[in-house]
DNA sequence: TTGAAAGCGCTAACAG
DNA sequence: CTGTTAGCGCTTTCAA
């Protein structure tokens, strides 16, 4: 019988005492006598006793679930995320209820608005590839729901932020690469519109700079999808192949094997030729051929103070106003 | 202004009617006249009125909420099968939650009395590799708890299964290495108690059976946590080098990136002597060194159709007798 | 066809 | 320290 579905009345009924007082006393109440509580808890223990989640939501207007909106869970990246998140929230007895865009800008919307109406306490998210118009978010915001930010965050919102060092892992990417001895080094990203994809394209050029490398334009190409959707990556990936690139520095999980995918099938001679290193937290790059070099973001980590930062503002008192940014070193990892 | 905080009493008041007319000219019901709903519905479109689905739960006793439990997200065949559930989940309008077991009996029977207590309306669940006493599930279903099982389904308890043709999987990646010439074909396996290890295995024994290949049981390996724990992939994996195997064959998307890895570490020149098929929904197969014949579960499918007799099980009128078994094909991708 | 009223299970102001 | 009461937003008898 180890699920039974008692109320506070049943409680209250067996012991002679009001559903108020056995409220209290279930929620450790100064108000109430150690005895009442101990008698209260006991019984309560007794028959197995759960609250009804619901009815406590309903007048205490919290609903103790958050939402993450991320673009796929299949990527290794945000499923640690999620670990991490999920560390937290159920340590603080939240519910995660996560939803995917997979890059559609539409999607988003649809899940922002569906979580919102359904009662979550606070969101946690990552930009879609597509995503441009964030004003619906900041009117969110502005009406006391709280969003936290992570990976891919708009540049205007005021809000808390966890983010990767974008910028220095793409300078560590091409200064490996430099070293390694490629002169002619390209880049692969997503949308130009991401934060993500603006920082490493940063350090990517700050890399070249400081090895006297020279930005050639021909040598960026962006994925307004990320890669996700059929083609895109071929037709960047061809165009790369048109020029004389002897590295190549990748800017995902998705768009790293993706284009291993493709130069496997269809460059397998050229491929021999270019060094690659890509922000990719897959756990099995050592079994990806051709090898390659992994910038690991702190996925799990960053899920953990996303979820701390959220959980705080949810039960803040006030309105929280001073915002912060967390920014978690990326490492490298090289290929052996 | 898309996002306010009305109720029905607002419409109400704002229409001079009664919080109920509006409550059914919402719902629209038969009774009331076509005049006033599409007044209310005009109003309630215009204000962007949003149920609250709390109140509605605790009134209905019904959270439009499904559970989901699986050993990882972070799993190819998981994360796919999550985007089927999601998929008619979303059009039924459930909210669907997820939590992982990392193959614990425990965090499972947590999860289970978790997601129970805080009212989902039923549960989808993978078990994990550990769990060997699921009375406590059958409690729960009988008490009325819609419980609908996937991919590792309880052999005693009577519910929906949803899983796919593993006996006829494990045979075709045993015919396939046969017919490549191996003649030592090892099989590395899961936990011994999970239905899908018993039906691959009894797979894998159909097949070396129809190639007059006779059963070594030294060449029979089980993981305890599917490779899961630290160090018990590492140690079969060992056994089985000391054996005279060229081929096999094995059972998951864990096992299978991890055995790969193993060997690339530790035995980099065996390797290249055995001849390998695993069952894996990885995407980035094609990418894998060295090449490997996948055998693929329709994941996507599962999830779609667990969550409808799921879904059909929580709004049956009547307690659920006629348990369906519903069997999904495997297919192999055969490596290049 | 509509309205008044009760109640889902819980919390909290107010009274005692 | 404990009880009474009202009410969260919604659905649903029952009555008009």
């Amino acid at each position: 019988m180890a699920f039974e579905n008692y109320t506070i009345k049943d409680i209250a009924k067996a012991l002679n005492l009001s559903p108020s007082t056995v409220s209290r006393a279930l929620r450790d109440s100064y108000e109430i006598s150690a005895e009442t509580k101990k008698l209260v808890m006991a019984y309560a223990e007794k028959i197995n006793y759960r609250a009804n989640p619901i009815a406590r939501s309903l007048k205490e207007r919290k609903s103790y679930s958050i939402g993450i909106i991320v673009s796929e869970i299949a990527n290794n990246f945000f499923s640690q995320v999620i670990d991490g998140i999920e560390s937290v929230a159920y340590g603080k007895n939240y519910q995660v209820v996560i939803s995917q865009t997979h890059e559609s800008a539409e999607r988003e919307r649809l899940n922002v608005e569906h979580l919102y109406s359904r009662s979550t306490d606070g969101l946690l998210m990552a930009l879609s590839a597509e995503t441009s118009d964030v004003s619906y978010l900041q009117d969110l915001m502005a009406k006391g729901f709280p969003i936290v930010f992570f990976d891919r965050v708009p540049a205007t919102i005021p809000a808390h932020r966890v983010i990767a060092d974008n910028k220095q892992g793409g300078y560590d990417a091409v200064h490996y690469l430099a070293q390694k001895g490629c002169t002619r080094i390209a880049h692969l990203t997503s949308a130009r519109g991401l934060s993500i994809s603006k920082e490493r394209l940063e350090g990517y050029k700050m890399g070249l700079l400081a090895h006297g490398l020279e930005v050639d334009d021909a040598l960026v190409k962006h994925c307004q999808y990320g890669g996700l959707h059929q083609g895109e990556l071929e037709q960047v990936v061809a165009e790369l192949a048109e020029t004389d690139y002897d590295g190549i520095f990748i800017s995902g999980d998705k768009l790293t094997t993706g284009y291993l995918q493709v130069m496997n099938e269809q460059y397998d001679e050229r491929i021999k030729q270019v060094a690659i290193a890509g922000f990719t937290n897959s756990k099995v790059v050592s079994i990806f051929s051709p090898t390659i070099t992994a910038i690991r973001q702190p996925a799990f980590d960053m899920g953990k103070r996303a979820a701390e930062l959220l959980i705080q503002q949810i039960e803040a008192k006030h309105t929280v106003v001073d915002f912060e940014t967390v920014v978690l070193p990326t490492t490298l990892l090289a290929k052996k």
